[in-house]
DNA sequence: ACCCGGCTGCGAATAAGTTGCAAGTGCGTA
DNA sequence: TACGCACTTGCAACTTATTCGCAGCCGGGT
């Protein structure tokens, strides 16, 4: 199960962080050391849970709080800058926003896989018409089974 | 936002309970008060969460607890008698199993609606062929927007 | 009526996420 | 370049959802 970057990733890592400080910036937001490294953290390849993300800015300083994560995930995602995905029962996790996609959770192997937005379509015009229901694709994965699993 | 029913409780809840508990009986299980109190409070219209459903079968057996509620649960799942539907961050929620359908969850009011199984047509076609994924949509809610919260 | 194995209650543990507060610091201003 | 205010951060305690181990209970086949 690859694609996890049919999405996100094409422009340098760091264009897209430096991106998201001027929004930060913009919104009368600063532009601190945890922060950089969080966006660091998230603009990398897959889909991250607070925890890891945590983890790995704290491999370059040791002193972050996962408040801080939470906080600034919060942040980032009430700017649109980032998207919050729901997998099943388990922690949340977050990848930069982009074009609309969903995704994918395999139930046994926990593999994560974006699927286009246009996939969404009849989806998005059934939710539409039968309760003038906008749907947020970005936001949840899809339980299922993968083919390695099945 | 209604058509919270527009599968479930077509049927006489008792007859739904009935047939559960002697699914439960052929499975080697045994038929309990908690159990055909859970039953009773599951196929009431809706979709309940874990805590709900054990303080409506504590209104008749006040003794109930709630880890019973949740092993009974994961029980009824297992045979497929029920589906749980996670919802955004919130605990599960849980109703009778029945035709294969989908869930809208409204993120800022929180209502549930149902969606019919053809409305999820093309994305599992989409999964199917990208990734030969196989979706549960039960399994799921997925957010937006109601009407009335636009 | 008896007995075996499934079921239940209880309490404690875990995991994810949130909140209040005091101290720290980015950055616009002078 | 120094100052100060508002935004950020770290910490610890708390909440919510769910799970686990264990001892005793009881459903139901014989």
């Amino acid at each position: 199960m690859d694609g996890q970057d049919a999405v996100a990733g094409r422009y340098p890592a760091a264009d897209v962080r430096e991106q998201a400080l001027a929004r930060l910036r913009e919104e009368g937001g600063r532009i601190t050391p945890a922060r950089r490294l969080l966006l660091d953290a998230i603009t990398s390849p897959g889909h991250h849970t607070a925890g890891e993300l945590a983890e790995t800015v704290r491999a370059s300083a040791p002193g972050v709080h996962v408040t801080t994560i939470y906080r600034n995930l919060d942040e980032l995602e009430r700017l649109r800058l980032v998207d919050r995905t729901y997998i099943s029962n388990g922690p949340a996790t977050y990848h930069m926003a982009s074009v609309a996609h969903g995704h994918l959770a395999c139930e046994s192997c926990g593999a994560i896989a974006d699927l286009p937005g246009e996939a969404f379509a009849t989806l998005h015009d059934a939710a539409m018409s039968m309760y003038g229901f906008e749907i947020s694709p970005a936001r949840f994965a899809i339980p299922g089974r993968c083919a390695r699993c099945t």
